[in-house]
DNA sequence: AATGAATGAGCCTTCATTCAT
DNA sequence: TATGAATGAAGGCTCATTCAT
C-alpha cells in the first residue's frame, strides 16, 4: 500500500551493520515486538506492563530498552513494521492491475486479509494505536495519508477512466472506503464468534460502486 | 488527619441565584462533565488528572467522587449523556420522516452536526473513549447496536419500498455508513483547519447511495 | 513518565563485602523488616508511612514491595517472623525439661525475657499487632491457639504428674497464665522506666502455682 | 470500680446547665455514642468512618461534631462514659463486703459480666481501644491505675488479714489477676460461640486465690 | 440545633526506566 | 549483550472536618 512510512527512529543500539551474517540480528528484537502486539492487545497498551512484555518475550525487562526507547516507542515500532510488511505486501499485489475499480477490490481485500489473519494486530490496530490523539496523529500523517491517496488515486484514475462518476469527490470517497474497511475490521475484532472476513471485501466494494440504491429508481417514491 | 483552617476556595458560582429553588441538582455534575470533555481531549483520558478535571470545573478533587464513582466513570458518564442527549434529539428530528433514504440522510447530518458543534466532545468520542476494548465493547453494545440497528432498519424499509437494492445486505451497509461518517468525523477532529463538516453529509449519503460507479456502464469505458 | 535522571541515592551498605557468596537474599528483606519494626512502635501502625519504613531501611519506598506485598503484610511478616523465631527458641529451651511446673517457669521466661529484649518489638507485638478484630483473630489463631496448647499440656501432665491440683480446668489456667504474662509485658512495655522484667516470671509462676492465698488457713484469720 | 476516672474533656456545646429538666439533653449524644459503640466494634476505629457513626445514629454527619470534638473524642468518650458507668456500678456492689477475697471475687464478677453483656462493647474495650499507644497510655493511666490500685488494695488488705501469703507482691498479683480477667474477655469476645462467662470469675479467682498447684506437694518431684 | 455538600491534605501502590554486575 | 533489583515520581481515591444555610 503506502511507499516509504516514517523513518526508522534512529538505531538504538549495535551500528555494526551486521557484522557477521548468522548471528540472529534483530531475532530478539522481533521476539520482542511480536511479544508486545500479544500483550497490548490482551492487556491494553496502559494496561500492559513492560515487564510483562518483556516476560512474554522470555527476555528480561531491562533487555527491551536495548531494542526499544521507551515502551511508546514499541507501540510506534509495531506500526512501523507491521506497516512495512503491508506496504510490500501491498506493492507486489496491485503490480499488474490496471482497473481503477478492481485495484479497489484488490486493496479492499488486502486490508482486511491481513487484519483477520492476526487477530491481535488486529486489536491493537484497531483500538491500541488510537489511544491518543499524539497516536492519532501520527497514524494519520503516515498510514492514512499515503492509504488515502493510494485509494484516492484510483478512485480519480476511475474518473478519467471513465468508470467513475464525475461528480464524486475522489479524496472525501477514499475516506469512506476506508472507513468502511476500518469498521468492518473493528466489528470483526470486537465480536467473539470467528466469524471470517472473507466475501465482506467483496460485498463492501460492491456498495462502494454500486451504492444501496436501485439504480433506476433512486430518489423516486412508491407510487 | 484534619484539613487544617481551610479557606472557602472561592465560590464556584453566584450562590444566591434563584431564591427558593430545587435547581441546584446536577448543577455542579453538569459542570464536571463539561470540564471533564475538556480536559479529556486536551489531555488524554489517562494523561488527564482527576485533580485537572476538578480545577477545571472549579470544585475541588473530592468533589468530583461526589458526583462519579471513578474516573473511568466520568468517561463513561459522558458517553451516557450525550448519547441520550443524541438519541433524544435524533428521535425528534426523525419522527416525521417517512422515506427510508431521507432518514438516512438527517441521520448523516445529525451524527455529524453534533460532533463538529463540540471539537472537545469530537475528540472524546473519536478517540478517548475507545481506549480500550473494554470501552470500545461498551461503546459497541450500545452506542453501535442502537444506531446501527436504526440504520439497517432504514435500509431495509428501503429495500420493502423498493428504492434500495435487494441484493444489499442491510447489516452490511449500515457497518459501512456508519463507518464512513466515523471516519468523516475523526477526519475533521483531527485536521487542524477548521474547515465544516457542512455538506459532507450530503455527499457521503450520496455516494452511499448512489455508489461512486458510473450508473449504467460501470466497468465500461466511456467513448 | 521517566523517573528522570535519578541519581543513585547512596548505596545502602557495603556492596563490596563476600566476594561470590549467595547471601545477599533476604538481607534487605531483614533490613526493612527490622525498619518496620521500629517505625511502627513509634508511629503506630496507621500513623506509619510505608515510605517511613523506606526510609528508615534505606531503600526507596518502591522496594518495601519487592519483598512485600502490602503495607498489611509488612505487619503479617513481623508476626510470623519473630514468632518462627520464638518458637524454634521455646523448643530448643525446653526440649530436655521434664517438670511440669519447670516448664511453665521456662516458657514464662523465655516470653518477658523475649519481648523485653526489643522494647520496640514489644510495642509492636502488645499494642500494633491487636488493631483490629481482624489481626486479632490471625494473632489468636496462631499463637494463642499453639501457645495456649503448650501451657495447657503442661498443666494437664501436671495433673497426671500430681503436682496439679485436678480440680483445675487446664485451658482456662493456660489463659490465666498467658494473660498474667502479656499484662506484664505491656505494663512494662508502656511503663516509662526502664525497670527490667528480671525476676517477675519468677514470681508471676509463683503466685500462679500456688496462688495468693495462705495455703490451709485460706479464710480463716491469722491468730 | 476506679472513682474519678478522668476530666470531663470540656463540655462542646451548650454550657446552660439543663435549663429546663424534660429536654432530651445528651440524648442524642447518647445516641451517637452508641451508635459509635456498635460501628467501632464492626469496622474498627480505623475502618469505621464518622458518616458511618452518624448514619447509625440517624443524624447527619456534621451533627457528630456539635456533641463530640473529634472522631478521637468518640472513642475516648466511649472509655469514659462506660467507665463512668461501671464506677458507679462497681462502688455500688462493693459497698458491704469486707472480705478482701470475696471482694475479689465480685469485682472479677463484675468484669466479666459487664462486658459479656454486650459484645459490642467488648469490641471496643478489648481491641479498638488499644489502637495505639497513645489511647494505651490513657486507658493505663486511668482505668487500669484505679483499677489495679483497688486490687492491689483488696489484696494488701488480704495481706493484713492474714488470708493473703505475706511473700506475694500486691501491686504484680493485681496485675496478674487483672491480666487474667482481661485475657478472659478477649477470648470470650473473639469467639464465635456464644459460650457464657458464667461461671469464669469464681473459676479464674479460685485459681488466682489457691494457685494451681496441689497444696502440700508443690515443688516436691513424685517419688 | 441540624444539615450535608464541599473541601483538600494525605497515602498506598504501581511501573517505566536505569545501571551495576 | 543481558540481567533484574532498585528507584522514585506520580496519581486515584478516602474521609475527617467545616460551614453556609
Amino acid at each position: 500500500m503506502p511507499p516509504a512510512a516514517a523513518v526508522r527512529p534512529k538505531p538504538v543500539r549495535g551500528t555494526r551493520v551486521r557484522a557477521r551474517a548468522a548471528v540472529p540480528r534483530g531475532d530478539k528484537r522481533d521476539a520482542i515486538l511480536r511479544a508486545a502486539i500479544r500483550t497490548f492487545a490482551r492487556s491494553g497498551f496502559f494496561g500492559a506492563q513492560v515487564a510483562d512484555v518483556a516476560r512474554a518475550a522470555g527476555v528480561a525487562a531491562g533487555t527491551v530498552y536495548l531494542y526499544f526507547r521507551s515502551k511508546d516507542d514499541l507501540l510506534v515500532s509495531i506500526f512501523e513494521q507491521v506497516m512495512g510488511e503491508a506496504i510490500a505486501e501491498g506493492r507486489a499485489a496491485l503490480a499488474g492491475i490496471a482497473d481503477p475499480l478492481e485495484r479497489l477490490r484488490r486493496i479492499a481485500h488486502l486490508h482486511l486479509d491481513r487484519l483477520s489473519r492476526d487477530r491481535d494486530l488486529a486489536v491493537v490496530f484497531q483500538v491500541e494505536l488510537r489511544q491518543t490523539t499524539k497516536f492519532m496523529e501520527r497514524f494519520s500523517n503516515t498510514l492514512l495519508r499515503d492509504y488515502l491517496g493510494i485509494l484516492r488515486d484510483a478512485i480519480a484514475d476511475g474518473q478519467a477512466a471513465g468508470v467513475v462518476r464525475p461528480g464524486v469527490n475522489p479524496t472525501l470517497a477514499a475516506k469512506m472506503l476506508f472507513g468502511a474497511l476500518d469498521e468492518m475490521a473493528t466489528n470483526w475484532m470486537l465480536s467473539r464468534r470467528r466469524a471470517s472476513l472473507d466475501g465482506v471485501a467483496d460485498a463492501v466494494v460492491d456498495v462502494f460502486v454500486h451504492g444501496v440504491g436501485v439504480p433506476a429508481a433512486e430518489g423516486r417514491p412508491r407510487p
